[in-house]
DNA sequence: TCTTTGGCC
DNA sequence: GGGGCCAAAGA
């Protein structure tokens, strides 16, 4: 992005403006990838299931504490650390190094006893009998997901002005679960919500506004830091002493928003946690290690060539592997600096046109991966390495019952019972010399429950069993996947949304409320997931306002509102209908909609956000393609995913915006 | 549908 | 360094 490269204004301009235009800002507010000012967390639990160890026997913080997996130990907490305890060693090494030093071992399933898990003192020794379980990991993975929730949602009720109520009311930050003990918050629109109530210049002018024009320069010399946030030294030609610009002002009130969350999820559930904070992702995760425990650090746009330079490219996301080796045998080199020098044109002669761009882009600290707000889990395994390895369909059948005692026990809190979700696959994974898996549909008539789940097992493994040979195997693994929304849930949601097409046609179809699928066969399940996950979210998120019906260009039409799978809240649909003649309402040029009067300004700021938005993904796309997108469709608020061309039909509405279904 | 890869504690 | 996960791309 040139405007990131540019100096900041020389001193002997007559009036001082920012780096950034009007346009930049106002992209946060809707999560866009594309702006300079984005800022994005990344928090990860410090030793995360040492800590929930010491929480769960309340051991004070200073005493030395490592979970134990058999033999061998899987977290070791802080207190432990100067006494050489690592991963790597055993806990006999470790109890030589540290007398004092807690071993836990993890909770486990033992065979005969059911689906339970306990904490049992002998669980080391009965490696043959037992299996682990992690479920007590996800269950504080889950209440420290809550709480980070609830710390954000402080920040989304404002009590300002009308004015600055008008352009912030319905933001909020979208949280990516990435691992049992790790998330991406997209900060983005809580700091713009900030910003415009902090700095009213700030807030959008007037319609005729040129949004090219920079914004006016921070009414301050000098940023105030917290004493506890660790920031990244600047690049070489920056100074601490130069005058801040907007995208310093953003880190600073972002670090104040992350502060709060970790606070509250130390005050709630006492744990410690570390995040960093950047303009992406990639980024923000270098930045979450720097500083551990308990801290956290930022890395400003000024520092991020300073900060990149010092890494090894194989630390970074998605590098960490075979394409990560692959590109230091062509170029000689594993360190970002180095790799600095080898021009576009020589990445591209080595590695195809996508990963070239954006191994490009992403060395010189550019990475425009999206915060895909996805909390529900995608599928369920449980597994078993076997040493020595077992011989018979005995054995094999033994562990099958724990595998579907744990999995069912997982599906109960997922909410199977109460048919919120289902999953439609099951699969049985089975290692000899190589590994082999099979899988089958689990049928949808059935009532899953842990003797069904068991009965499937079997039959694959079965099936396994004639495939080929099937002894000695050293790993059994049974997993569930395909999840789909169950009949109860679908019926609550129905209280309140109708697709588009239901919307239209709910008068005349006399469909059964209870009968499934409500979502359009056209659709693949994954996409179907999350955009339904994403209309409810935004649905829920949104106050009810009548006047913010507002569309724009590329809200499918009624008849590709069909396979675009959005919802649309009933009860809006007919307050629409019944106001649309009372309210004084104008034609949008740009597309030919009819618009209350009371929201033309935002309507048309809309529009402009949209146009940047689809000018600024097309150069996106010719410039920066990731080697592998993990998520092309999870969007918030990127014109990538919304509906143009081929692929019109499945975009969804920005946030807050309903699409009426006439 | 099945396998492989990557990433993480 | 390996067991036990989870997600997604590749084939």
């Amino acid at each position: 992005m040139s405007s990131e490269s540019q100096p900041n204004a020389s001193p002997h301009d007559a009036v001082k403006r920012s780096r950034f235009t009007h346009r930049q800002l106002h992209l946060l507010r809707q999560g866009s990838t594309a702006t300079p000012l984005r800022a994005i967390a990344h928090i990860d639990l410090d030793a995360f299931y040492a800590q929930c160890e010491m929480v769960r026997l309340g051991t004070p913080r200073d005493r030395p504490l490592a979970v134990q997996q058999w033999g061998s130990l899987i977290a070791v907490n802080y207190a432990a650390r100067p006494f050489g305890v690592t991963r790597m060693i055993t806990a006999p090494e470790a109890r030589k190094a540290c007398p004092n030093i807690v071993l836990q071992h993890v909770a486990t399933f033992r065979e005969g006893e059911g689906g339970k898990w306990a904490y049992r003192d002998d669980s080391s020794m009965n490696i043959s009998t037992d299996k682990v379980s992690l479920d007590p990991y996800r269950a504080e993975s889950r209440k420290i997901l809550k709480t980070m929730k609830e710390a954000l949602e402080q920040w989304c009720t404002t009590e300002s002005d009308g004015d600055t109520y008008h352009y912030t009311q319905g933001l909020s930050a979208a949280l990516e679960k990435a691992s049992i003990d790790e998330v991406f918050i997209d900060l983005s629109p809580l700091v713009y919500s900030v910003l415009l109530q902090r700095y009213p210049e700030l807030r959008p002018g007037l319609q005729e506004e040129n949004r090219d024009v920079e914004l006016p320069p921070p009414p301050t010399t000098a940023v105030q830091w917290h004493p506890e946030d660790c920031l990244v030294d600047l690049d070489l030609h920056e100074r601490e002493e130069d005058d801040p610009d907007w995208d310093d002002i953003v880190m600073l009130v972002g670090s104040e928003i992350v502060r709060t969350v970790r606070q509250a999820v130390w005050d709630v559930l006492h744990y410690t946690c570390s995040a960093g904070l950047a303009r992406n992702k990639m980024l923000a995760k270098l930045g979450s290690a720097c500083n551990k425990p308990d801290k956290q650090t930022v890395v400003r746009n000024r520092a991020v060539q300073h900060f990149l330079g010092g890494y090894r490219f194989t630390q970074i996301r998605m590098l960490g592997g075979k394409l990560g080796d692959q590109i230091t045998s062509f170029f000689g080199t594993e360190k970002v600096s180095e790799l600095l020098n080898v021009p576009l044109e020589q990445l591209r002669a080595k590695l195809d046109d996508h990963t070239a761009s954006w191994l490009y882009g992403i060395i010189r600290g550019e990475d425009r991966s999206e915060v895909n707000p996805r909390t529900q889990i995608k599928s369920m395994l449980s597994a078993k390495s076997f040493r020595p390895s077992i011989n018979t369909l005995e054995q094999a059948e033994k562990w099958l019952h724990i595998f579907a005692a744990d999995i069912y026990g997982r599906l109960v809190e997922d909410g199977v019972l109460e048919n919120r979700r289902r999953p439609k696959v099951i699969t049985l994974h089975h290692r000899t010399a190589q590994t082999r898996s099979r899988q089958i549909p689990i049928p949808a008539s059935n009532i899953i429950d842990e003797n069904l789940l068991f009965e499937l097992a079997r039959t694959l493994m079965r099936q396994v069993m004639t495939d080929g040979q099937p002894w000695p195997c050293s790993n059994l693994s049974l997993s569930v996947s395909s999840f789909e929304d169950g009949v109860t849930k679908n019926k609550a949601i129905e209280g309140f949304l109708v697709r588009g097409d239901q919307a239209k046609h709910l008068n005349q179809n006399s469909r059964p409320r209870d009968s499934l699928p409500t979502l359009s066969e056209s659709i693949p399940m994954g996409k179907k997931r999350k955009l339904e996950d994403d209309g409810i979210k935004r649905f829920f998120g949104q106050p009810a306002r009548t006047d913010r019906t507002v569309g724009g260009p590329d809200f499918p039409s009624p008849h590709n509102s069909e396979v675009s799978g959005d919802l649309v809240p009933p009860a809006q649909v007919s307050e629409i209908v019944d106001e649309s003649s009372a309210i004084p309402q104008y034609k949008c040029d740009r597309c030919s909609r009819s618009i209350c009067e009371l929201e033309r300004e935002e309507h048309e700021d809309w529009h402009f956000a949209k146009d940047l938005e689809i000018q600024d993904r097309q150069e996106a796309r010719d410039m920066q393609h990731q080697p592998s997108n993990p998520n092309p469709n999870a969007s918030r608020g990127s014109a990538s995913t919304r509906g143009r061309g081929a692929r019109g039909g499945r975009g969804k509405p920005e946030r807050g915006q309903m699409r009426l279904a006439f």
